[in-house]
RNA sequence: GGGUGAUUAGCUCAGCUGGUUAGAGCGCUACGUUCACAUCGUAGAGGUCACUGGUUCGAAUCCAGUAUCACCCA
């Protein structure tokens, strides 16, 4: 059989998808008696292409859905996409205005078409990307937000919640993206810390009595001010409420007002208040029935009421020209440097500007109660657990929430005005007539927030609001795996709706990872173009080797610091395995016959091999199943690297030389055995190249499965774990390590045979030596082995000490008795160290008294066996003297 | 301004309910092309667990405070 010398993943990869695709092993198993498993997925933009973080959430998704598949449960990693409201009519409208046309030339129903061919062409390009990285969604179930399916939920859900007043209209001040001309939900704006200016300004009191100043960082809105306030506590102001002063640059008079809402110590304690601009000021007009005056577009230029000088004016020039003619009158008192918080909007990055108008809204206060007990009541469970902290404190401070965008694509809202008599109706179909005048009916401009789609994924998915077979068999859903940013715009509300419409959690169990950031430490993003293509790190090095490296690097809930340099774990990993597997293969002869499992004949590193190998299968399933990804990938890796390969794969090399068909079909059967396991233990994370040497091993060492995907995950047997064989071994192990370390003291080239002389303490040892002796000719070249409880040491010899044993390695020339004194020396400190640490322990009578007696044990023959080692390297240093 | 978290080897990070000889990967040093693998092997160096107090027989681990950094929200 040839086998290439490295592991090449792009075939392989393409191969094995496609099979499990064609073999349907991504639908969930139809008769099971299990309970099902389901993961939904955090569904991407449709405009969205994979970029790091995609990968670590939907790696983590596959493995655990995989794992879960490998338990025998009937698994749906349910896919699709949402639409982008913003994002995807921005593509489109980008691309007309490379025609030097806008959305309003072609009008709404072009532009919609536009939008659904662009769709068709281009988009769903992430879900191509998903199955390169191996993920084992049930493509038969994809689904996209603007669907027919999820369109019906959506317009059911609004006019339920219409009909129940928990969905109202009203002129509210919102954030408004002036370049998207939409209005912006409060988690779509991002903050950002800038350094601005706090403009000082004089408004003249109306009676000539001199002036009080203001503090702003947003000059140009003092046009549309209705009021100066100061807090009524301020003694510095206290004759002053009531009275009137003249806003400069216009001709009105506007009141002093008290509100306590203003800060003493900022500024100057008085504040311009401008409702239709600001949302504080917008609480403190409500609160003293102040006019809101507004002074901009909605595309943030100044209009007629800003005053003529202004009109038409954009919002940054008319701050100039504001700045200007203020200080020209003399009433600009000073401008100082101002750090401050500016929200953008997370699409375009603009400025955001806060905006008064007409818009819908959801009444969340009625929905957050229920989505606050199940998670207080711990149905729903946050991972890692301080995010519940996080939750809670949004759900208790939850505000209303502005569904209304003023763009084209998305979930158009379905009330209807009368066009006669102006007569609103919310309805899933459009009115035939006024029932009041007889009427026709226009359907409302607006569209709904791409979140008001999302947030009903957890059923609308499955067919809501029919009953359907997936919705009774699915929900609730098991893990939910997205990112923590996102835990109120999504998160929070699928729990909501869910238990408002469904009755039912929508998850028991939401896993939050981390970000992922570049060797610097900095976020990935496309400005600091610091992202790689994931799809040319798949061809470069396979998914398989991404995935295991992201995993392996990615501890529950944390960051992940990604840099080429992690890839070469997973690549040197994925190498290391396939050359394991290449070498049993190469030294199986063709048309040989294993022998039967009850045949082999077992010795020490077969027994050993498969107590660990038990071991490995229940820590791992552990870790799998409390999603310890890192943790399960760690432990695999270290099983399959560190002790099957370094130390069963080189003992067999000998026996599978032998003369001896028993040794050799034993130490055969059980490379095979432990190597299928082994691909089982690791599908989750390698998908790829386990389902490949799996599939092989398995046309010779055949397997009850057809395949590794829907194979069983290995069930620990306890009975073959055993403590004694593994301290036996590790006995070895040890040995073997002193030996090679002797070896080195002396600079022995690694070819060159040795004779070795070994003084045990104990009978039971010299047997194990004995029996063993080939491990040791095997793995540190030792030509001949004398072991024996009196032996001499013999005379011109280097040691070391064992737990209780003494090896002798004797030398041909002159030993270097100053580095071997140094050596031993060394050790001996060491010893004495740790001797006296535990000493002092157990000549603390509290600790005695106080501590477990399993601790107090524990240190007891801990200071036996360190003892014993301490005078027997104490000995051979006195005899070097 | 409010909240949450981080600080452990040169780098990136583990260390879950307090008792470990404080670990891993990468990097580093020495030697090595022995017939699975140099994407490798063997041996090794490297840490006052940010700082200061406290609780405890015992603290990297629990508590308080300080410093620095990060993220979220206003």
């Amino acid at each position: 059989m040839e086998i290439s010398k490295t592991y090449e993943a792009a075939q392989i990869e393409k191969k094995w998808y496609r099979f499990w695709e064609e073999k349907g092993y991504f639908r969930p198993a139809e008769n099971s008696s299990k309970a099902p498993f389901t993961i939904l997925i955090p569904p991407p933009n449709v405009t969205g292409i994979l970029h790091m973080g995609h990968v670590l959430n939907n790696t983590l998704q596959d493995v655990v859905i995989r794992f879960h598949r490998m338990l025998g449960e009937p698994t749906l990693w349910l896919p699709g996409v949402d639409h982008a409201g913003i994002a995807t009519q921005n593509m489109v409208e980008k691309e007309l205005a490379r025609e030097g046309k806008t959305r309003h030339d072609v009008g709404r129903e072009r532009l919609l078409e536009l939008i659904w061919a662009w769709k068709q062409e281009k988009g769903d390009r992430i879900i191509d990307q998903l199955k390169l990285l191996g993920a084992s969604c049930d493509w038969g179930r994809q689904r996209f937000t603007m669907d027919e399916m999820l369109s019906r939920a959506v317009k059911e859900v609004f006019v339920r919640l219409y009909d129940e007043g928990l969905i109202y209209k009203g002129k509210y001040i919102i954030n408004w993206c002036p370049r998207c001309v939409t209005a912006l939900a409060n988690d779509e704006v991002e903050h950002e810390d800038e350094s601005g200016s706090l403009w000082y300004i004089r408004y003249p009191f109306a009676d000539g009595s001199g002036h009080l100043v203001v503090a702003t960082t947003r000059p140009e809105t003092m046009l549309g001010d209705t009021a100066v306030a100061v807090n009524p506590r301020d003694e510095r102001f206290g004759g002053i409420i009531g009275k009137e002063v003249a806003l400069p640059l216009t001709r009105r008079m506007i009141p002093v007002i008290a509100d306590e809402y203003v800060d003493l110590e900022f500024g100057t304690g008085c504040v311009k208040v401008t409702p239709a601009h600001d949302p504080n000021d917008f609480e403190i007009g409500q609160r003293h029935n102040l006019p809101q005056l507004l002074v901009m577009d909605e595309h943030g230029i100044m209009n007629s009421e800003a005053g003529a000088g202004f009109d038409g004016m954009d919002r940054y020039a008319a701050r100039e020209k504001v700045v200007q003619m203020l200080e020209e009158q003399g009433l600009l008192e000073k401008i100082e440097k101002h750090e401050h918080a500016v929200g953008h909007c997370y699409r375009c990055h603009t400025s955001i500007e806060p905006y008064l108008s007409d818009q819908w809204f959801v009444k969340m206060k009625p929905l957050a109660g229920p989505a606050i007990d199940v998670v207080q009541k711990g149905e729903v469970r946050f991972q890692p657990e301080r995010w519940t902290k996080v939750y809670m404190h949004w759900m208790n401070n939850i505000r209303d929430w502005c569904i209304s965008r003023q763009i084209w694509w998305g979930h158009r809202i379905p009330a209807y005005y009368c066009e006669n008599c102006s007569k609103m109706v919310v309805a899933v179909e459009k009115p035939q007539s006024c029932p009041d005048c007889g009427g026709s009916f226009r359907q409302d401009e607006d569209v709904l927030d791409t979140w008001f789609s999302s947030w009903l994924w957890p059923f609308s998915t499955m067919g809501w609001p029919d009953e359907t077979e997936d919705l009774k068999r699915f929900l609730p859903t098991q893990v939910l795996i997205t990112a923590p940013e996102i835990i109120y715009l999504w998160v929070a509300r699928m729990i909501m709706s869910t238990l408002h419409f469904k009755q039912k959690i929508p998850f028991d169990t939401v896993l939050l990872h981390g970000t992922v950031r570049d060797d610097l430490g900095r976020k990935m993003s496309k400005s600091l173009g610091n992202s790689p293509d994931p799809i040319d790190i798949i061809e470069k090095v396979g998914a398989d080797a991404l995935r295991f490296s992201m995993v392996f690097g990615t501890p529950k809930g944390a960051d992940v610091t990604y840099s080429d340099a992690i890839l070469e774990t997973g690549r040197n990993f994925a190498n290391k395995i396939w050359n394991a597997f290449r070498f049993i293969m190469m030294n199986l002869q063709e048309g040989e016959t294993l022998p039967a499992r009850e045949d082999l004949k077992l010795e020490l590193a077969d027994r050993w091999i498969y107590s660990r190998l038990q071991e490995t299968a229940r820590d791992a399933a552990d870790h799998y199943q409390n999603l310890r990804l890192n943790d399960a990938g760690q432990c695999v890796f270290q099983f399959i690297w560190d002790e099957f390969c370094s130390w069963y794969i080189e003992l067999s090399k000998d026996r599978l030389n032998s003369g001896d068909p028993a040794s050799r079909g034993t130490a055969l059967f059980i490379l095979l055995d432990v190597m299928q396991a082994s691909m089982r233990l690791l599908h989750p994370i390698m998908p790829f190249i386990t389902e490949e040497i799996w599939q092989n091993v398995d046309s010779v060492f055949p397997q009850p499965e057809e395949a590794l995907i829907v194979a069983a995950f290995p069930e620990p047997d306890e009975s073959l774990i055993d403590p004694n064989i593994a301290d036996d071994m590790a006995f070895m192990q040890e040995s073997i390590s002193a030996v090679r370390n002797l070896r080195k003291q002396i600079n022995l080239s690694p070819g060159a045979g040795i004779s070795l002389s070994i003084r045990v303490a104990e009978e039971r040892q010299k047997e194990l030596f004995a029996r063993y002796e080939a491990y040791f000719a095997k793995l540190a070249k030792v030509e001949s082995l004398e072991v024996a409880p009196d032996l001499a040491k013999p005379p011109a010899s280097i040691a070391a000490v064992v737990r209780n044993i003494e090896i002798f390695l004797p030398l041909k020339g002159l030993i270097d008795f100053e580095a071997e004194r140094a050596r031993l020396g060394k050790q001996v400190d060491k010893l004495q160290k740790e001797l006296a640490s535990v000493d002092a322990k157990l000549n603390n009578q509290n600790f005695v008294n106080n501590a477990k007696p399993e601790v107090v044990e524990n240190e007891r023959q801990r200071f036996a066996e360190i003892n014993t080692k301490l005078s027997l390297t104490k000995e051979l240093l006195e005899d070097l003297r």
